[in-house]
DNA sequence: AAGCTTTGCGCAAAGCTTTGCGGAGAAAAA
DNA sequence: TTTTTCTCCGCAAAGCTTTGCGCAAAGCTT
């Protein structure tokens, strides 16, 4: 139980004075005598004042807090994000508060209303991976509250969004893998309900057919983008008739789980297997051999989604879709086949 | 400029009674008759009204919502904890906002007034690797405002904390490295104004001790915590007359950092060189060889410290010192030398 | 039928801030 | 000296909720 900070109400008394005369001195108000105003000032300084945000918010209806809502919080990919969007809004003189949706349709809704209640000015959100039906906005929308969305969206052109090149993206680790040498290339996708599954795997495609490659239905693999569903799809590639000799994970934590997988099967990457993830994430540096991949601007995102924010929360302007640009590093596991 | 949300006033209108009657209606208050207690809370639903924290909070004095300060969030180590405290948190209605401080002096100052400004109920915090004085949390004792540190934690018998077992951690990994035939172990220490860094180098030194082996000041380099600064302590290390065939990292990105270098060098882990962690990164199954290392409780350590808050939240008891366990998971990097 | 207890609801204050308006006193103008 | 104009400050309302207290009408008792 903590005492009542100092208040206006506390200084008013203390120099004898009515509040709306403190409050009017503290911001220079010229309906002030300077030397009161100095008096009341320097009272504040020695005590530490500092106007109540919740009185601010009830009256300006503003508290300054921005929901953000993502499916998982321990993962380098959305800490990074998180990140870049803490750093716009304390530029701003905006809090963040942070919900994990678990990856589950039900949470996201329970965050989504949690947060509401909590009155935030906006929310900047990552789509869950069960997120099929997307009407739980629609009171948002209505009520005119900020709303962006990143990495997996909807509804964009309702809502402002900041993704990144995925198409162009896939097809260029496709047309890499041709470049060294390989012929059946292989997709562990994410779920299908996805834009960044859908546009990954649309980039696959068109790499292939560029390449005047065939698209073979039994080298694309869905997952849920789990470390134990990416093994599974994997022992799945492995185990056909003609196994893919190179496979480009839809994220992250597919690429280690793949990468994981085949070595634990006694094939060497990238002799037998080369290998591609979609990250940028510091431990491709280190595993061996060092995973090449698909560089994501992650801070930049979340710095990106934090701006439109702020943009819809200045004046309602039209809905802006940002698309970041990425890029492919290459490093040994998309080496030459033996 | 979203409108303002539906408020018992608006509520009280539309039923023509008074703001008093649809709050006690609301809470079933039996001076409302059955009938009209029915209609209200039947309005309400159809309208979503939910009560204004902010209103609230100025009534009760009491925001719910913790302010959480970490040096960074952009690590599996603080995320994990992040977690864990949130998980917390919802379970008893509270919101975090969560701060990073950089590892930076100043920006912690920063952060914990920033918070204090927003009327939070309590602050979790880890120090920042460049805190050596601590009295800026006097204001925050002071006036009762509950704080909990865990990780890196100082005036612990005024706040409480919670920690693991450092030395015996550290000490256990001494002598784990004695067992598979080392002699020359090293450890790459912390800053020393850290508890973490002192209490493991303590350990290291303790298991010196136990396993008769003389403490060689050569063998114990500082750094900041960071990947440069661990692969420019190894690089030292390494390039000692008597190079050691052990290295301990103090943290995950040390431990990671060192076997980089080590493996740049042409050397050989575990044959030339054994590697040890303090981590209990997912990635240390990914990297290769497998990283053996202390699994450190992160998620637990974050819901304790969160439960450690709401002790003091609830009443002024006296502060606890909680201290967790740790575990040696022993994978390829520590093998036997060659 | 007169007095008493319930029953059911409204008033107002407190918590903190901002701001339009009104008012008292002093200085300036007539 | 009287009127006008500043100068400087306080009152009160609004934003939303809870809660002690007061009050009217209805029901009850005798």
């Amino acid at each position: 139980m903590s005492k009542r900070p100092v208040s206006l109400k506390t200084l008013a008394q203390a120099l004898n004075v009515s509040i709306s005369t403190v409050s009017r001195a503290l911001r220079n108000h010229p309906d002030i005598g300077p030397e009161l105003t100095q008096r009341v000032q320097q009272l504040a300084q020695e005590l530490h004042y500092s106007p109540n945000p919740l009185a601010m918010g009830l009256l300006k209806n503003a508290t300054r807090i921005i929901g953000v809502i993502v499916p998982a919080l321990v993962t380098h990919f959305f800490a990074s994000i998180i990140s870049g969007i803490e750093s716009v809004a304390i530029e701003h003189g905006y809090y963040i508060v942070i919900r994990s949706s678990d990856e589950s349709f039900e949470k996201e809704q329970e965050c989504l209303s949690n947060l509401l209640q909590l009155r935030v000015e906006g929310i900047i959100m990552c789509l869950s991976q069960e997120t099929r039906t997307y009407a739980h906005f629609d009171a948002l929308l209505a009520a005119g509250t900020p709303l962006v969305f990143f990495d997996r969206v909807c509804r964009s052109n309702e809502v402002p969004t900041v993704v990144v090149d995925n198409q162009a993206a896939a097809c260029r680790i496709t047309r890499h893998f041709v470049a060294q040498g390989r012929r059946r290339i292989a997709h562990i996708a994410g779920p299908p309900a996805l834009n960044i599954s859908q546009e990954r795997v649309a980039g696959y495609r068109e790499g292939l057919a560029a390449e005047g490659l065939a698209f073979d239905a039994q080298l694309l693999v869905p997952s849920d983008l789990s470390a134990e569903s990416a093994t599974a799809a994997t022992q799945l590639l492995l185990a056909l008739p003609q196994p893919p000799d190179a496979i480009f994970g839809v994220n992250d934590t597919t690429a280690f789980a793949a990468m994981k997988e085949i070595k634990r099967q006694g094939l060497r990457i990238p002799a037998d297997v080369a290998l591609v993830g979609f990250t940028d994430e510091y431990h491709a540096t280190v595993v061996e051999p060092m995973l090449t991949s698909v560089m994501h601007p992650t801070f930049e995102m979340g710095r990106t989604a934090a701006l439109l924010f702020l943009e819809q929360a200045q004046g309602q302007v039209p809905p802006r879709q940002v698309v970041l640009a990425t890029q492919l590093v290459v490093r040994e596991s998309s080496g030459q086949k033996s």
